[in-house]
DNA sequence: TTGTCTGCAAAACATTTGCATACTG
DNA sequence: CAGTATGCAAATGTTTTGCAGACAA
């Protein structure tokens, strides 16, 4: 079986044109569970993909969580990070070493609070930071 | 009871220098309880205070974050809020007026879940989007 | 007087926009 | 052929940095 079709023609179901760049990095958010950042998909696919341009991720991106394809995720300032997974869960990201995990969180899928009666609520987040379990092992061992 | 005052000796026991500029910032903080980005205090506040850059107050509220007189919001991407409140307690951004709205939260002092076992946790942001009511209203008005 | 705070100007950085070229149906 | 997608370069907007002058203990 032929993942760069599986994901052609996903992409076409949705009724989205599937040219090259959009498929590579379709293929690239299913197989990288990294949570990335619109930069890191660059960077990994413009070896394979000279003429990749950046606007084009951004573009694709942008295109994508609009299809409900991803996840936006602005748990960090500064850069925005995409999430194929697009079940409730939490984030945890990590000071130190910028890494962000998933967690199991029930909290996202319970009752709204009253206060928000009246409210269109089309996002849940949870997220968490700190420091994860070897970053921290790595902080008590420098002091 | 002048409240200047009160802020002004709140920094000082925190051992921080309470300038005229931080005074004021910290005054505006606890009498608008907008979650306010950097650039809305110092338009607010640089009629009063011409001299006032934005330089200024970027520096304070990153004093503030460090000291926990505030807490950092990154709701939305491109710019950050800031909540004078510390306490837990979720946020609401919409979409279309972009005003941030309280909301009681108990996930976010509950247990946490085994995937996370080893890992400090330092912070817990619970977050919502959509459309607030007033918002919501309009958007029906229109079609 | 010694260190900290302020504020200007410039830099940094992620993201968006305008537009010409290249696809694709 | 008509409409959409790509990609370069330039613009945008927020936040940071370098540095000189002002202020406070």
């Amino acid at each position: 079986m032929n993942r760069t079709i599986d994901y052609y023609t996903e992409l076409a179901q949705r009724g989205l044109q599937p040219s090259v760049q959009r498929v590579r990095i379709l293929e690239f958010l299913h197989a990288n569970r990294i949570h990335p950042t619109a930069e890191q998909i660059w960077l990994r696919l413009s070896p394979g993909m000279p003429t990749l341009s950046r606007t084009t991720v951004y573009n694709t991106l942008k295109l994508f969580a609009e299809a409900g394809i991803v996840q936006t995720l602005v748990i960090e300032e500064k850069e925005m990070r995409f999430d194929i997974d697009t079940s409730h869960h939490g984030h945890f990201s990590c000071d130190r070493c910028g890494t962000v995990f998933d967690f199991t969180a029930s909290a996202l899928s319970g009752a709204v609070p009253s206060e928000l009666d009246g409210f269109e609520i089309r996002e849940r987040h949870l997220y968490y930071k700190g420091l994860c379990r070897e970053c921290r092992t790595k902080e008590r061992r420098k002091g």
